[in-house]
DNA sequence: GTATTTTGTCAAGTTTCTTTACAAATATCT
DNA sequence: AGATATTTGTAAAGAAACTTGACAAAATAC
């Protein structure tokens, strides 16, 4: 019943532009008082205090503890509500779908998993609207009415459509369509590295970053660009493709068509044949016995040997790193971001691989730059891409897709 | 007498909000009448109407014909008023400053150059402050309260501050203090090759592009990155300084300290020197005359000899595309833009360089990306830097620097 | 204990934008 | 040609959003 009530009143906020900009601007902590609002947005106290008031009516923000510092009347600490909303994201990975429920803060209410039967659209399609439907009726809150979605691919965020996604061999998936068709509520479709780069930016090592760049390395690789908490699409929703820019013109052939792309030499798939290759010829190694046990590796694997001190696993992490290193080093040099996120599959686990990374990038940036940056690894866990979904839910409902510089 | 009335009452545009959106969608053409603005900025006919009027009371705005088009009464044509408010810009530009008066369309009224007598910075800025206080007293109608400034180098554009000139040997030098203090009015620092982004992001080629990418190739290579009118400046201003990416672990050292950058196979500088060595190892070319009249040979004058078919000058020009067209194909497939415009001295001259750039960018650029883009010379002329810092000034002092989406 | 400072809110006032209404100017239909 | 429909621009009244000025409340400083 709580679903029927949410679903014929959509979520009610609209009114007046500095609504959202209060919201932001607790979100973002650059305020905590009605006070300090008034003064760092520009408006006056009163107002402050009749939008917060407004915004406390709504379940969105509430009242703390007193602020004792300084002379006068302490002021109330506002901070967002984490009791009432919750949004819902999913993500697709490696043949399942995740679902995170959170709150405004972005805690991690509740999650679930659905394996998918096998790689047809078709079925990943009616995994995800089955998993949905039974996945919203345990909310644990109030639902704001859409589902952000992340998926593999080039992804036209515009008309929720997954234009190509290679390693599946799809082409033109209407998937926003199909759920809302069937679900009756807004789906938001993004690139599942492109939202784990949102959560980022707003829950994780991103929080402070007004230029985030975030890396994820999983099978494949490739990047999220946000500048004061928005993403940069591009002119046609392929910015951050960074797996495909050419490291050698005449190196191995890529799945794309090109020759030497980054894939080749860093992805996860990459590391893995290398270490197949090893193997092969003989080299002695731990993962001789995962390759037995498994008939293959994963680039995962190799991260867990070389934690192990693995001298294979080591050596093909260090080599992977050359490339991917230069690489980070080129885009912190042309971007001058504030910090860079490791993340994805591969790049989340704790190995040696950020410190080669953070090595190379400092050996080959342009010094300027690299003094301005901070390297990461990203700290979200296993449910960043569907936690940028629900992202993507909190900045379409609340507007809050932007950061609010202090003053 | 005119300065001394714009000089006690500062520009005075500032109020609400939607003043400033009605102007950037006159300036973007996303409206053209008092009826079709409302429309798209989602006004009432009467608030447009009378922003509308304000903005012609402030001469920012003027009617011009009827627009006959469709069935009801026609509506009044609406565009920037060109006649009254002026902008003034300056650029430094090898051992000259270039002043530019533009009105609100960035057509150029007047221009003046003024050659600094030496290298070091007490002349540069002594040069400045001269040049534009001779040329504001000549401005043709009412002039901005603004100075904008280009300069080489790395620049902190809020504090003014050039940081880092390699090519010049300079440091910390505080343009807009030194400015501001003796001319008792705002200036506007920014990078030259940035400004001239800028400049073309918004009255040139790429006036009708969300995403711009700009680079400069003149003595060094920079390039400028545009999203949707803003310009991208990073965390410590370092956004664009695509010189100094590595393209070779091992090449040659560069001036910045590192080994094998853009900058030492593709610059003006580093073309001119791949001449030179091959005039003195014997090789035929007209160049060989130019030399022998000048002692040197610059980039702008392989560019021509290139024009008149030589060979050397050929066979530099490909060989420096082959590793600035790779690199402008790594961005292409980075940032997905819808144009690049090639600019600064050697990128402006109508030569086959173009072409070279646009083949490698083809061949190497992610083809998703490559397809969304068009790469275009610059048109805008040898003032594209003043005219960049006439940009500033209006975005300072209108608040345009934003283009409106469509509906 | 008194003075000072700062916060949050109330009531009244201002500014900005909207709604409603209407005259003006065009195209289309008969 | 004349009536009808459509769209534009503006005026007057009203609604919404924000500000100003005043004041009680709650802390620190003297």
């Amino acid at each position: 019943m709580k679903e029927n009530a949410v679903a014929q009143s959509p979520f009610p906020l609209s009114e007046g532009e500095y609504t959202t900009v209060v919201l932001k601007a607790i979100e973002n902590r650059v305020a905590e008082s009605r006070a300090s609002l008034a003064r760092h947005l520009g408006l006056s106290r009163t107002t402050a205090s009749t939008i917060v008031s407004r915004l406390i009516r709504l379940n969105l923000l509430k009242e703390k503890n007193l602020l004792r510092e300084g002379r006068g009347r302490p002021g109330i600490l506002l901070d967002l509500d984490e009791s009432v909303w919750r949004a819902v994201g999913a993500e697709y990975h490696s043949g399942s779908w995740s679902f995170v429920e959170t709150d405004l803060k972005g805690s991690i209410v509740r999650t679930m998993s659905v394996k998918v039967a096998d790689r047809a659209p078709d079925s990943f399609l009616n995994s995800l609207v089955q998993g949905l439907s039974i996945f919203k009726k345990e909310v644990s809150g109030e639902l704001l009415p859409a589902f952000g979605i992340g998926v593999p691919g080039l992804v036209d965020c515009d008309r929720g459509l997954i234009i190509r996604a290679d390693d599946l061999g799809w082409q033109n998936i209407l998937v926003s369509e199909y759920v809302e068709k069937r679900l009756k509520s807004k789906a938001l479709l993004i690139n599942r590295n492109r939202g784990a780069g949102l959560a980022e930016a707003r829950f994780g090592g991103g929080r402070a970053a007004h230029q985030l760049v975030y890396i994820g390395i999983g099978t494949g690789i490739s990047a999220a660009f946000i500048i004061d908490g928005a993403l940069i699409h591009g002119s046609s929703f392929g910015t951050g493709e960074i797996g495909h820019i050419t490291i050698n013109k005449t190196g191995p052939l890529c799945a794309c068509g090109k020759r030497g792309c980054l894939h080749v030499y860093s992805s996860g798939t990459a590391i893995a044949r290398m270490v197949t290759a090893a193997l092969n010829e003989g080299r002695e190694s731990l993962l001789r016995f995962t390759m037995e046990e498994q008939q293959s590796i994963s680039g995962e694997d190799v991260c867990m040997a070389a934690n192990e001190g693995d001298s294979l696993a080591l050596d093909s992490l260090r080599e992977a790193s050359r490339q991917l290193g230069l690489a980070i080093a080129n885009i912190i040099t042309i971007s001058n971001p504030d910090k860079v996120i490791i993340g994805g599959p591969i790049g989340s686990i704790d190995s040696p691989l950020i410190g080669y990374l953070r090595e190379e990038a400092e050996r080959w940036a342009m010094p300027h730059a690299f003094s301005a940056v901070k390297i990461e690894r990203s700290t979200l866990g296993e449910s960043v891409g569907a936690l940028g979904g629900a992202c993507l839910v909190l900045d379409h409902k609340l507007s809050l897709a932007a950061k609010v510089r202090k003053k």
